[in-house]
DNA sequence: TCAAGGTGCTAATGCGAATTACTACAGGAG
DNA sequence: CTCCTGTAGTAATTCGCATTAGCACCTTGA
């Protein structure tokens, strides 16, 4: 239409104005006129196939991306993943079909993995497959995990919460209450954020020399308070709910008879009703870092490895210790 | 590396057993073989290039997606798309970056607009850019947009709530329990979804003969009082409670004195705290209903308008109108 | 023994852009 | 008048796959 070849167009389209390349100011006007009669886009699939870049980032959830339930915990990754990946200009593929059938465990590289057509992508999980992690990292697709993550084959790139010294600042905070038996409740495995956490109990327990032990969620309350634990570190925030709610039956007050301290892991759904004392994990944050060091390594490459610090929260449930002698 | 043609892979890949194109079992094996080994996966890019699909379903919306304030309007709508999605074996592709830069009006078709990668797409507003509408029209991208809509150069495919049906049930309900004097609370405009709800308010006013009027959000409660307003259908969820507040500050006790009925629309975010009698929108299954559609489309075409009915909810605020003697 | 028909696979082409290599033309220097 | 140097633009190729047309070989029937 503007009499001109497909070369000189895209040449106008991607304002090439190179040393080697140039177009008339002429010719270019006349090309853009008729660019805005017609309202031609150019096939972003082609563009692709040529080019090489999309501006897509990809986003896998080992879950589900919008929870039934509201306020959930994998709400705040993906606002912050949106907001950054919106201000710079990128379109967002959930792969929302990799949800595997029922039973198979969910995979990044299905059959027709729609992973590729994304320029990099995000993770989200508790658990992220070390099979996946390897693999992507052997194909060199760029992606950045949210959550830390294990070497697997490779240095992973990720942004994480630094989970140890806020475990510890909260065992350090007890210790300066009174507290002298303390108890991690939970796996403190299945994942990175796990075995983090529970490191970071070993290592305040270890710096201010108190009894730390590591109990399973399912140890009755009763053996808590006969082994004479004041304070449990909670690891499943439904734990930490059902530990209130057994202290309540039993007549154990929060926090004056048992102090509880959640360290917010999300396993489980559950509704939300106490003020516990624990931290803050940066979701948000971590969901912006997670897309900002995406979009550095599609500049220019790296593995970037970092961790947002959690900031304490208050609560209510953190008290100084009982007196020993009165229980 | 199975010493067979590209050709033979792609046929293999893409499982043709057709009568004009065979592949020997054992040929077919040693193809697969391969593709075990090597965890070769078809560049989706180039797939959709040469077969102009690619089970990718974009989703557009002219706000955020995901929220900051949770348990948002919008959410649900996502739930449903996202649980259909999957259901169907889709992807999703957020258009997040077509949020324009302040001021600017967010549209479909920006410069790069990377709606043709998808498939079809979803659009979700309240209100959507009647330009847009009709180039998706006029260029015949598949879609389906979520709440009815007006024609735009030719019928628009859409599923939306069917409201006059309800408001006009609301109208009724209030209407039997002795109200006689009723207003709708609402601009009445700004998009389908609340010319529904008036009309609805309008033909229920006719069919039952109350008196109704129609008043702008900004009415003083004093107003509403003076007039002999006993049951107010507001359009608007942040206009409901602060009638409400307005009430409880002027004595007028809901729903003793004065009914309030809820609309449901949600222009602006507001905390819910009372139980407010209306209707409910089936915004999930709006979402559901939206992307099966829009696979209808892909499939066989059409231009499919449903309108899906929204349950009353009783709430709290519905009461017979007060005795006018005893005012 | 040869044509007809079936079987199994490949060469060539297209999708729509980006990119590279190259050509036609004009003006200035030698 | 020829050679050189820019300048402005184009033809050809590439990306990785799907698809169509067609080729070579093997049966079968007459």
């Amino acid at each position: 239409m503007a009499g001109v070849s497909q070369t000189t167009v895209s040449l106008v389209l991607n304002k090439r104005g190179d040393a080697d390349v140039r177009i008339a100011p002429e010719t270019r006007e006349r090309v853009l006129q008729v660019i805005r009669e017609t309202g031609y886009v150019a096939d972003p699939v082609a563009r692709r196939l040529a080019y090489g870049r999309n501006r897509i980032l990809g986003v896998f959830t080992y879950e589900a991306v919008f929870p039934a339930e509201s306020a959930d915990f994998y709400h705040p990754f993906l606002v912050g993943i949106e907001e950054c990946a919106q201000e710079i200009g990128c379109d967002l593929l959930l792969f929302t079909s990799a949800r595997a059938a029922s039973g198979a465990r969910r995979r990044i590289f299905n059959e027709e993995s729609r992973v590729r057509l994304a320029d990099g992508c995000v993770l989200l999980g508790r658990t992220v497959d070390r099979e996946d992690l390897a693999r992507l990292l052997a194909e060199g697709i760029p992606f950045v995990s949210v959550g830390r993550r294990d070497d697997a084959g490779g240095p992973v790139p990720y942004v994480g919460a630094d989970y140890p010294p806020a475990v510890r600042a909260l065992v350090e905070r007890a210790v300066a209450l009174g507290h002298r038996r303390l108890a991690y409740v939970g796996a403190g495995t299945g994942g990175e954020s796990m075995a983090d956490r529970l490191r970071g109990f070993h290592e305040g327990v270890a710096a201010t020399g108190a009894d730390g032990r590591h109990l399973t969620p399912d140890v009755p309350l009763g053996d808590l308070v006969a082994a004479g634990v004041t304070a449990v570190f909670v690891e499943e925030y439904a734990d930490c709910v059902a530990i209130a709610a057994a202290a309540g039956e039993r007549g154990v007050e929060v926090p004056r008879d048992l102090s509880i301290l959640t360290l917010g892991a999300f396993t489980r759904p559950v509704r939300i009703d106490t003020d516990f004392t624990g931290f803050r994990i940066p979701r948000r944050e971590m969901g912006r870092r997670a897309v900002q060091l995406l979009a550095g390594v599609l500049e220019t490459g790296g593995t970037p490895q970092e961790l947002l610090p959690c900031e304490l929260v208050d609560g209510t449930t953190l008290a100084p210790a009982p007196d020993r002698t009165a229980i």
